[in-house]
DNA sequence: TTGTATGCGTTATCAT
DNA sequence: ATGATAACGCATACAA
């Protein structure tokens, strides 16, 4: 079957000690030693098996990435970034999605799972309860660095946004076009996941600071964060009196939706009804009209994140840090760039 | 540290013999001992470690999905099906991108990477040489199952496209549209690649089989199947005399840039430019126009590869099978729906 | 039906 | 600097 480190030590007539340090690249090995060794490795071609080496050392060169599905542009892009980070330093990821299941979620936060085989977990959730990190336990069994979320309590290695002042420097680029009926997409049903909540935070915060009145008509709900439901949302908006001339959409793609639900409405956008959204995903520089959106700088997030979690992985014990990861808006044509 | 099979036995006043028996859910087991050892697993909350079962068994319960680029929607949501479908199977799936690097691409496909600890690789090349094929040699170390090609040799399973049928299933509805000076985005520089070559040929065919002139300098290369060579590609277009009424792009994403630049240019799609694309991703049913492109059903895709690659991993020795995932035409706003 | 013992391929400890 | 050998945690052949 596989060429072992035995084979190679008989081949070579060394011991499996030596072939060890070889492959391991260990220091004191004589040069005519690991020249031998290396031959044979050559000549059997050896590979080290993976597996061995994790039971052996506990490390599997594995970190796992959670995230609610990987086909929303925001997460795959980000899911770009985090492998090539975590290449960079060694690691390999594997991708689990939790759909919208908070019983998915929980499991993989409790390491219930059956097959731990990753060193540690990026967790990024579109909605996080508190309450699902409270069954986590105070120590975390396993490496975890949250992103996204913006409740830190010092127990958990954290890549933030400042979704509020996110959403503030949103609604206040619409207030600045002197719009004045400003509606917002994306709250959720449910008020108890963190994001959703703080971007309400900042819109209605933004309008307070503007001096405008909020209706309450147009806060609008969006259980997933799709293009379809933004769609939706936009619908139902446009049919209200009387109608908002802005909509603040909590995601990039749920601005998509909204768009393309202005034009077929007979509208325009910006012209009738400006929209903004957040994540700059690729696909709102390309769309018509471009988007106007608060970029995460999901490159520096995915970098902070693996960062963070394998320190954590080296030292178990360090204290929790947290990162706020830098957004700026992104000013284009759809408020009228 | 981690409770392991022999604390259990000790606690149930058992062998590890039966407690692994009743973990593995081995029939023989007595009611009464299966109770006992239960309780010891649950009291002490015991995990069976999955990277000793797998050195045991050889089985890591994990597949490879390799891409060029995840951050692709096509990509993403073939990603997608893939996880959902491994994991109604019991498989997790990691994630590697080759990115353009050909390098990267043979590495993987030797088994020359450090750490295999995948049971088998779905291979999705966004271009592939027959060569790197050859250099993976007859027998495939490890399960593969390759994705999206067309060039069944008998000696790797298979999920392909009709790649050449496709083309020309696009360009005869651009045909049908009454348009003549029809193009194309997305031959490759170095004609060594399968799919492009195939979508050329399609293209080629459909223009023969109308009885058009296949003008050269309606053939563009692009290197990459993004939005950003899209949008140059069409913009090279349209400084050619004379102008092309229709463009077959080989991808969505090139359709998106090439869309983009027709306005930017001051004309209509598709009034004065019909574009369609291949691909089907959730991108091209919000935009503007609406993209009208060629289906490849990337969950039957995803289901198919999966189904391949487990009975191969069951299987080893087992003829290669081929599987052509059907396409279909889906006529939206940018052909003038 | 259950217990005992061996080995999966590696790293690391203890020698020399 | 190198060799012999004991774990790592599990599954299973063989015994009982």
């Amino acid at each position: 079957m596989a060429v072992t480190l035995r084979d190679v030590a008989e081949r070579a007539q060394v011991s499996v000690r030596t072939v060890s340090n070889v492959v391991s690249g260990y220091e004191h090995v004589s040069p005519q030693m690991r020249e031998r060794v290396n031959r044979a490795i050559r000549d059997m071609d050896y590979r080290p098996n993976q597996v061995a080496r994790t039971l052996r050392t506990g490390r599997t060169g594995m970190l796992a990435l959670v995230v609610p599905e990987i086909d929303v542009p925001y997460f795959s892009e980000l899911a770009r970034e985090v492998i090539e980070a975590a290449s960079e330093v060694g690691y390999r990821v594997m991708i689990d999605q939790t759909g919208h299941d908070h019983d998915r979620e929980r499991e993989l936060l409790l390491g219930n799972d059956r097959s731990m085989l990753f060193d540690g977990m990026l967790f990024s959730p579109l909605v996080t309860k508190s309450e699902l990190l409270d069954m986590h336990g105070a120590t975390p069994e396993r490496p975890l660095v949250l992103l996204g979320e913006h409740e830190f309590d010092g127990r958990y290695d954290h890549v933030a946004i400042d979704n509020v002042q996110a959403a503030r420097d949103a609604v206040g680029h619409l207030v600045a076009l002197g719009r004045t009926r400003i509606a917002a997409i994306g709250t959720q049903p449910l008020e108890e996941y963190a994001t959703p909540l703080q971007r309400t935070a900042g819109y209605e915060r933004a309008l307070a600071d503007a001096g405008l009145d909020r209706d309450p008509r147009h806060s609008t709900p969006a259980a997933h964060y799709s293009r379809e439901d933004g769609y939706a949302a936009m619908r139902r908006l446009l049919e209200s009196t009387p109608r908002p001339d802005a909509v603040f959409c909590y995601s990039d793609l749920l601005a998509v939706g909204a768009v393309r639900a202005v034009f077929d409405a007979g509208l325009r956008v910006p012209q009738d009804v400006a929209v903004v959204g957040v994540d700059d995903i690729a696909e709102g520089r390309y769309s018509r009209p471009s988007l106007t959106t608060v970029s995460l700088d999901a490159p520096l997030i995915a970098r902070e994140a693996v960062r963070l979690l394998t320190r954590r992985i080296e030292h178990p014990e360090a204290a929790a840090e947290e990162v706020v990861a830098p957004h700026r808006l992104i000013v284009r044509e759809s408020t009228g760039g």
